[in-house]
DNA sequence: TTGTAGGCGTTATCAA
DNA sequence: TTGATAACGCCTACAA
């Protein structure tokens, strides 16, 4: 393997001249930066980061930590942030991790690895901050879920109102004269964010005089395709009469459809769906999905905006809700 | 930071005792070992990889290189990759890189930093291996091409043979009476994967005694929903009287339902689709796309197969085919 | 079973 | 503008 001794070497200069060639730095002279540049590309020299992160302390680097990797919504802030960050002089480092894992154990391992100026995370559990986040000294946002409840001075979100949002869905149902509905969503207990959907539903219910037995309507499911096929399945069987269902994403409206039509329901003839998210599936779908629509560009712009502020400025920590549409779709039935 | 020299202060044992308890050893003392582990997790102390694999020179791990993020296909895969490694006393490591990066760079550089004993690519352009694979010098399997052509002997392939795949589709077609057909795919210069499903199609077309006109039937397009949907209305306005499109992804074939929808075409009624992959998304959509279904389990298993019988046993390459299946879907019109 | 010491490939601090 | 040299945190002979 070829290291920076080689080059060091290999052009007749030091092991620190070279460095500060490869960093880019300009106290070098012309001659000593052009002559190692043409040994580096002659033996095609790449930096071990191993090394280089060990030692490195001033790095201006962001790290995202995104839950999930088939999560659409959050390939798409992922995207935006990455185009918003390659404007600056950060780097970003983006960091796949289950969906059940703990976002906040991997921070902390990437925090001692990478030393960011900054961390995003795309999804995350409260329990997980609550037990872990005090450890971490570094300024972060939570993005799509809310801090609200968890008081550290360096974690901010941005999100969409999940209460107002989950309502939103059950209004457009109710309002077009559904009242028998089925709801699919994930374990309220253990997802943060269903829990508030769900809340919102309630709410609905309760505003247009109506109450809603939670262990008829409610099937919980994971966000997968397969996941939301079954839930439809079971949701049925138990409540036959149903004439709407609001799936809490927009993979569960798909597999809940697939399930309704193998079942020869029609969408929306005979049941209408609305999903959640508002990803660029429900467009290309069909029927076009009926969707509350997130707007992940908002969510990619604040987010990094409200981390330099923090990073930059040191401000307080902020709680930033971000307003979401009603997508109307193809998927809902007008029963008036 | 906590490291392990203040975990070996704490616990009255030496740096290298801790190591020992750290890496699973059994040359500790039980005393030893208690004692450590109740102060490595009173500190919650976690290695520094950097450090570590700085060092390491014995690691059984393998990287796998996923080509684009987004390729439903890959995802599969890998989930069954990571299943088989999980039952082995292997270490994996997952790199997701873009659609147009140059894997086997990013191979060098992993090779350099985590020391593999071996490398699963998959996806892959030829001209980046023929340019730089030489100095790879870890065996390794190409996972969905073919390496016939790529004569290294650490480098085997597991891939479905496009070309008898790409008449396969273009088979279905014709077989259903359709015979202006028309086609997106990836660009076949760039694209050696749409190149050879071209030339399948090339060869029904011989084979059913018509010929094919490049110009008038490819359009090409990225794998994403909206590409092909740009790349569809184009394709009907040079080729207004097709009545059926073969798309080379599952993903190109339901953005181009889309685009037919919006110019108020049916599918099937009016044009027949097929798509390829066979994800999971081709089941849940509708109509149900036919489509060319690669068997990704196969593809996953017989690639770690193949991968430890290059390691322990340096057998000479392998080039396995594996088959496919036509499935029939519900978007193709039989015209007979 | 345990400890000492050297080194992995960089960066960073000084002095030249 | 350069070059020694000491870290960075860990692993691993080798010695005890």
């Amino acid at each position: 393997m070829v290291t920076i001794k080689d080059i060091a070497r290999e052009s007749g200069y030091s092991i620190s001249t070279v460095s500060r060639v490869l960093n880019h730095r300009n106290d070098v002279s012309p001659d000593a930066k052009k002559k190692i540049e043409e040994v580096v590309e002659k033996f095609h020299f790449v930096p071990n980061n191993n090394a280089k992160h060990l030692k490195q302390s001033n790095t201006k680097t962001i790290v995202v930590l995104v839950k999930g990797i088939s999560n659409m919504l959050f390939s798409n802030i992922v995207e935006e942030i990455q185009q918003m960050i390659g404007r600056t002089d950060y780097t970003l480092v983006v960091s796949y991790i289950d969906e059940d894992d703990n976002e906040v154990e991997q921070a902390l391992q990437l925090c001692r690895e990478r030393k960011p100026l900054g961390l995003l995370f795309l999804g995350g559990n409260p329990e997980f901050f609550k037990q872990g986040f005090a450890k971490v000294d570094v300024p972060s946002v939570l993005v799509t879920n809310r801090a609200n409840n968890l008081p550290f001075e360096n974690l901010s979100s941005v999100a969409t109102d999940d209460i107002a949002a989950g309502k939103c869905a059950v209004d457009a149902l109710l309002e077009a004269g559904h009242d028998k509905i089925g709801i699919i969503g994930g374990d309220p207990v253990k997802s943060y964010t269903s829990h508030q959907r769900y809340l919102g539903c309630k709410e609905s219910f309760a505003e247009h005089g109506k109450e809603m037995d939670l262990e008829v309507c409610y099937e919980k499911a994971r966000f997968s395709f397969d996941s939301a096929y079954r839930a439809m399945k079971r949701l049925v069987e138990k409540y036959p009469d149903l004439t709407a269902v609001f799936a809490m994403s927009d993979v569960m409206a798909i597999g809940a459809i697939r399930a309704l039509r193998d079942m020869d329901y029609r969408v929306p003839e005979d049941i209408s769906v609305i999903g959640f998210d508002g990803t660029v599936l429900a467009e290309y779908y069909n029927p076009k999905l009926a969707t509350i629509r997130q707007q992940y560009q908002t969510l990619a712009v604040r987010s990094v905006e409200i981390l330099f502020g923090q990073i930059e400025l040191k401000k307080e920590p902020i709680y930033e809700v971000v307003p979401f549409e009603f997508a109307s779709g193809e998927s809902i039935k007008n029963l008036k």
